[in-house]
DNA sequence: TTTGTTGCAAAACGTTTGCAGCCTC
DNA sequence: GAGGCTGCAAACGTTTTGCAACAAA
C-alpha cells in the first residue's frame, strides 16, 4: 500500500498482467487475448470509464471486441480487484486501481460533475476500523452537494 | 441531530408534510394528493425500498398510482432531502432520512447483502471536513467485502 | 382558465442471456 | 477433443418520455 519504490510503467504493466494471469490460472480459466487487451487499455486510461467509452476507445484503435466481452471482462477484473466499480449515475463507471492512491469522490447533484479528493483521516478511520463479522475488501465514499459553478446559478 | 426531545410520531408526520408543502410552494408547484400519499407511505416504511416495492406496497393498500408518478415523486423528495438514494445494486434504492441517524452501509460482493452500521469518527471526519468550493448536502459510505456467511462458503 | 400533474403505453437505456462457432488448453 | 470464450442479436428490467385527460390554483 505504501511501497517506497514504485514500479516503473514497464514493470507495472508486467505486474498487472501477471496478476490477471495468476487469477485466471487459479480459477482454471483461459488466457484469451481479449482479456489482456482490455486490461491494457484500462491501464492506459486515466480517470473513470464506462463499458461504452471503453468499447469506443478500443474500436478507434481497431480492436473490435463485442460489448458482451467487455462486460464480462470488466466484471472479472473487478472481481480480481484490478478495477473499481462506481454507481455515481445510472450507468456503472470504472477505474483502474492497482498501485493507485485511495481516494474519494465529490458528485454535484445538479450537473453530475465528479471530482476526486483524498483525506487520510477518513481513509484511516474506514480502513482500520473493525467490522464485526465482515471482511472488507474496499470502500467507496461519495460526497454529494453543489459544485462551485452550480452554487452560482441560483435558479432551482 | 441529537435532540433531547424527539418529535412524537404525530408531530414528525406533520413536520415532513410541512417541509414538502413549503418546498412545493417555493418552487411554484402543486400540492397533489399523490405526493403526500407517497411521502406518508415512505415514512411508514423501515429500511430500504425501491420504486417497485413502493408501487406494490401502495397497490396493496388500494392506492393505485402509476409508476411514472412514483418515479417523479421519489426523485422530487430526493431533491428536497426527504429521502436518500443509493445504488448498491443495479436498481436504485431509497430510504427516508428526515430526523434519522446518519449511517453507513456494508455490502457483500458475493450475495448482495446490505447492512447498516454507524461510526461517529467517520461521520465527524466527513461532515466537519472543509470541501474546497463544494457545498456538501449529504454523503454515502459503502464498505464492500464478504459477509460472515459468504466467508464460510469457500468456493470461488 | 391556465398550466402543472397524472396515467398509460411506448420507447430508451444499460445490461444480461442464448447460442453457434471459435480457440485455449 | 473438451469445454470455456467470443460475437451477435434478442431479451430483460429499470427508467424516461410523449401525450391526452385531469385537476390545482
Amino acid at each position: 500500500m505504501d511501497n517506497s519504490k514504485k514500479d516503473s510503467s514497464k514493470n507495472s504493466k508486467e505486474t498487472i498482467q501477471q496478476i490477471l494471469s495468476d487469477e485466471i490460472e487459479r480459477r482454471g480459466l483461459r488466457k484469451t487475448p481479449e482479456r489482456f487487451t482490455i486490461l491494457e487499455e484500462i491501464y492506459q486510461t486515466e480517470g473513470h470509464f464506462t463499458v461504452d467509452s471503453l468499447y469506443n476507445q478500443l474500436n478507434e484503435k481497431n480492436y473490435h471486441l463485442s460489448r458482451a466481452t467487455i462486460y464480462n471482462t470488466v466484471e472479472f477484473l473487478y472481481e480480481c480487484h484490478l478495477v473499481l466499480k462506481h454507481y455515481f449515475h445510472k450507468e456503472a463507471e470504472y477505474e483502474k486501481c492497482f498501485n493507485c492512491k485511495v481516494h474519494h469522490h465529490l458528485v454535484c447533484t445538479k450537473c453530475g460533475m465528479v471530482k476526486e479528493f483524498t483525506d487520510s483521516n477518513i481513509r484511516r478511520d474506514v480502513q482500520t476500523r473493525h467490522y464485526k463479522k465482515f471482511d472488507m475488501t474496499h470502500f467507496s465514499l461519495v460526497v454529494y452537494g453543489l459544485c462551485e459553478k452550480c452554487q452560482n446559478n441560483h435558479q432551482v
